[in-house]
RNA sequence: CGCGGGGUAGAGCAGUCUGGUAGCUCGUCGGGCUCAUAACCCGGAGGUCGUUGGUUCGAAUCCUUCCCCCGCAACCA
């Protein structure tokens, strides 16, 4: 096959905080579709994906699970790493910022913009609170408090190294005018353009003091280098680039990628900082950043404590691999932000998968060893009916190559899926089993099942970018060589006198739709209960929480958050204040006069700038809440 | 005025940049077929394109008023 050139395709790299969700893998997914037309139409593909594994957010969990964190974000690693492999990725390689090459590697790029001036050392000054530890912006506070103990907050400073970003905004403004596909899609380019380089670029601040896992600035090591020079430059490192000119091979051949393919919110940094790192470092630019869009499930946010968060592998152990890798390729809207939800999924795994392809496949198959003992050959035999269905066969390599250069995946599935309903429809404008009554029809049912065979054939070589496990078994079943991009060049490369499986697998089951709607949401269910099992605890333990009969006399609702309502309750011997974040499923009017148990010795804590003295015993699951109630017991009654 | 996205048939979406008789998929109703996974094929019903006013020969599309929904952020003692 033609060789077209090298073709090098990045995705973000996850951040080892936890078990990546669907979204995280729904972008390796696309990634991976992309690299695999690539790959399958002759390119030359490097596919990188890895993993992001410092900061702050990690050093915390590692402690929190007592771990030192270079064992957490190994295990984390391997979590991801799992997912992706779970859901058949073909990357070439998988990069960790923890890697001893990129970590060296970093630590110079970092000298050599300080030494060349690009990176200065400064004080990061802000308004900091001392218990929280943590800097503050302005708009941030509550009532000039800190947002989250409500205490005193006051102005500080912590030495920083910073980067020189408006140095090099005229030519970034420069280079994205002249390259008008730099930034896809279209619509985020003047989102940039007016939001952040018009504006002025602000100076970003590039270490940190204030934790230690990361990579230390080798001239100054109390800093730490922060997320974006560690992080970005995983496209480069990853290919082996050496700043003293030592790259690998690698570098030379596949630098600069072809596609940085990233979820829409981290289209800041791609389009911005990264080229502008590169400028200073004097690298050529990224040909294209693809910002795509969110992928959700259901309603509302996903939350570990609703048992509603949704993983790749749970997806895969209800629908199978390659259903979830049609869903998520199928189901994205272009520009805009998708939502699945299970019925859904269901309804286009029976309809498309099992339906039209599946069913296809099998019946087709089924003809043949029924009436040719499997054998397929074709005898030349046309007639006018067969016209379209070649037509659409020559047609749809042309039409999905068309649609993957805007990297319209959705679009060239549905141009695939063109084909093999226009092949269902042949079947029932040539009806095989009418033909199969007249011996002397014979010439002409063989050509008609092979124009199919092949029909199947093409659109299966196509699928391998997609679907590349139910490719296979198609091309399988239909026990052909030809398989690769060439043999869509012209018809008929499906080899005459080949004997197709006897034993057609079914590729899709159909799902009873009640059937699995009642499995999954007693798996959510047991989740949810399971996930937050705790520890058994002592009598004693139980009698530290006191807890009291109490009367709603005032509720209104909080004046600064919609969720909160900020009540009045009588617990007998006093009145107490009590904000809870109940205000979505009770009216303050209809609170009011409630009897409620109250947890009495609880810390008071400042809310939103209103302090709460307590807390109403409630519970909610699956957006429905309810407050515990009494009936008759008098105010101030001790509960045990 | 925190930032952003969206309101088109029962559901999910395309069409909006570049005005010209409103389209796709699923579902639904009716019919056909029997090779196949109760599947496949054909046909029908169903929309005043969120609201107000405007520009125009003509507006889902351009300008304007208002309403509603959803993300992010904040937040559930």
């Amino acid at each position: 096959m033609e060789n077209k050139g090298k073709y090098y395709i990045t995705t973000a790299i996850a951040y080892t905080s936890g078990k990546p969700h669907i979204g995280n893998v729904y972008e390796i997914v696309l990634a991976d579709s992309i690299a695999r037309y690539k790959r399958l139409t002759g390119y030359d593909v490097h596919f990188q994906t890895g993993t992001d594994e410092h900061g702050q957010k990690i050093e915390d969990k590692a402690k929190k699970a007592g771990l030192d964190p270079q064992t957490y974000v190994d295990q984390i690693a391997g979590i991801i790493k799992e997912q992706f492999d779970g859901m058949n990725i073909a990357y070439d390689k998988f990069m960790r910022t923890t890697d001893p090459y990129h970590e060296k590697q970093v630590q110079k790029i970092f000298r050599k913009l300080y030494e060349q001036g690009d990176i200065y050392k400064s004080e990061y000054t802000g308004l900091y609170c001392k218990d929280c530890e943590s800097f503050f912006t302005e708009s941030q506070l509550v009532d000039g408090k800190c947002p989250d103990c409500g205490r005193a907050v006051e102005p500080a400073k912590e030495e920083a190294y910073f980067f020189k970003m408006s140095k090099y905004a005229d030519r970034l403004m420069k280079h994205i005018e002249a390259n008008p596909h730099f930034i896809q899609p279209e619509s985020r380019k003047n989102e940039m353009i007016n939001n952040f380089i018009k504006p002025g670029l602000q100076d970003l601040c590039v270490s940190r003091t204030s934790f230690k896992w990361g990579i230390p600035v080798d001239f100054d090591p109390k800093h730490v280098v922060y997320v974006w020079i560690d992080a970005l430059t995983n496209y480069i490192t990853g290919l082996g680039f050496d700043l003293d000119g030592q790259s690998d091979p690698l570098f030379n051949h596949y630098w600069p990628a072809d596609i940085h393919l990233i979820g829409k919110d981290i289209l800041r940094f791609h389009t911005i900082y990264w080229p502008i790192m590169l400028m200073a470092l004097n690298i050529e630019l990224p040909k294209q950043v693809f910002g795509h869009p969110w992928l959700l499930v259901g309603e509302g946010k996903m939350s570990k404590s609703k048992g509603n968060v949704i993983y790749a592998d749970d997806l895969c152990h209800y629908f199978g691999r390659d259903a979830v890798r049609y869903i998520m390729l199928h189901e994205m809207p272009f520009s805009q932000d998708g939502t699945v939800t299970y019925e859904l999924m269901i309804e286009r795994i029976n309809s498309d998968l099992a339906n039209i392809l599946g069913n296809l496949v099998n019946r087709t198959i089924a003809m043949t060893n029924k009436y040719f003992g499997g054998y397929v050959e074709n005898t030349g035999i046309s007639e006018a009916i067969d016209e379209e269905l070649l037509a659409m066969i020559r047609q749809t390599p042309l039409l999905v190559e068309k649609k993957m250069e805007d990297l319209r995946v959705q679009d060239s599935l549905d141009e695939i899926f063109a084909l093999l309903k226009r092949s269902n429809k042949y079947i029932d404008e040539t009806t095989p089993w009418k033909l199969a009554q007249d011996p002397n029809q014979a010439p002409r049912l063989k050509a008609v099942l092979y124009n199919l065979s092949e029909a199947i054939r093409v659109a299966a070589v196509l699928l391998q970018a997609y679907l590349p496990e139910t490719a296979e078994k198609i091309l399988d079943q239909l026990n052909t060589k030809a398989r690769d991009y060439d043999s869509l060049a012209s018809f008929g490369q499906l080899e005459s006198g080949n004997k197709v499986t006897d034993k057609p697998a079914i590729l899709f089951a159909r799902i009873d739709d009640k059937e699995m709607m009642a499995k999954i949401e007693n798996d959510q269910h047991k989740e949810a209960v399971t996930v937050n099992k705790k520890p058994m605890i002592s009598i004693e333990d139980f009698a530290k929480i006191q807890l009291r009969v109490g009367t709603v006399i005032a509720s209104k609702k909080h004046p600064k958050a919609d969720k909160l309502l900020v009540s009045q309750i009588d617990i007998g011997s006093e009145v107490r204040q009590i904000v809870s974040g109940i205000a979505e499923f009770i009216t303050p009017e209809a609170f009011v006069g409630q009897q409620v148990i109250v947890v009495a010795n609880l810390h008071p804590a400042v809310i939103r700038g209103i302090e709460s003295q307590g807390m109403i015993l409630a519970g909610e699951e699956n957006k429905l809440l309810e407050v515990v109630k009494i009936n008759t017991l008098p105010n101030g009654t001790e509960i045990s």
